[in-house]
DNA sequence: TGTTAGTTGAGACTGAGTCTCAAGTAAGAT
DNA sequence: ATCTTACTTGAGACTCAGTCTCAACTAACA
């Protein structure tokens, strides 16, 4: 929940210095619902054409340690990062044919993740909860296979 | 559920030819509770060296595609692999400083899913569930850094 | 305005995984 | 048992994402 401005006052506050980088690799992220790195990379490059890609992939870390980024790994290609302050905890669900991502909440889960925590003596810092199914519009169409394929000659089954 | 005959049955009436780098992998890929490709490259490469890597890569993915074996992104390094058969379906547990993994069944949630998918018209297909976490000897220990780096200067806190 | 430690750009580098294709082989047909 | 053919394999080149190195640069603070 937090602001743009904040986000400069924590790195601030943490003897990370504010750079011009920086600050356009964040402004870009938040222009994003999910992302890749080398999609924020190409963003970036776009706004100036300087910024070298590992900047990108420093800035990304650094904002991932601070718990301001969070790194999804879904089903098929690179890993997809999603800025989190300004957003309420979620989790996904994604259709294996077209893509489509969808944010839900489910507070009664979130309480159970503690209970199981608990039952085996962990202290839970972070979760994911990924559903993978088919969406509405892609239910129907005859085709089932997966839009991103696996590379093999056996037919039918979704994973 | 399934044995390792059945395996080779489902193969055979699914037209893939049963060969013995095949068997070997199959075979080693059981001895494990959780491994990387890699991991079983090499492994299957001490019981026969004329074995190549893209078979190994290529069976996985066939035995994959069949639900026998799934793949797992956890939180660093490359995606670990699971043999399926012959085991009931739950859910990870994983401490971020050992690495350790526990493997755990929460029924109750097995149920919200359906719910979630249906609430947003979903097939569900599948879905991965893991929690991230300090085990109890690792809570203690003074060194609260994970144990597989986020390479920054930035100190303190865990993702 | 100087000092200095943190940051950057460029490009080499790594590791995981994929692809290609000629040679080899499982399995059904004869 | 042998033939036939489509499937599978090994080897190595290749791709892509991500990391590392280091000299040059610069934010921050005195
Ligand atoms: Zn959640
Ligand atoms: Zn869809
Ligand atoms: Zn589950
Ligand atoms: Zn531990």
């Amino acid at each position: 929940m937090k602001r743009f401005v904040e986000v400069e006052q924590w790195l601030k506050t943490h003897g990370i210095r504010l750079t011009d980088q920086r600050r356009l690799v964040v402004r870009r992220a938040v222009a994003y619902l999910h992302f890749t790195a080398e999609e924020l990379v190409k963003d970036v490059q776009e706004f100036d054409p300087s910024v070298a890609r590992g900047t990108v992939y420093r800035t990304l870390a650094m904002l991932q340690q601070a718990g301001m980024v969070e790194k999804h790994d879904f089903r098929y290609g690179p890993p997809n990062y999603e800025v989190t302050f300004a957003k309420a905890h979620h989790d996904h669900l994604m259709c294996l044919h077209c893509g489509e991502i969808i944010e839900f909440q489910e507070p009664r889960w979130e309480r159970l993740q503690d209970e199981v925590a608990t039952r085996y003596k962990y202290q839970l810092l972070t979760h994911t909860h990924k559903l993978y199914g088919l969406c509405a519009a892609c239910q129907g169409a005859g085709d089932k296979r997966l839009a991103k394929p696996p590379h093999l000659h056996v037919e039918e089954m979704v994973a």
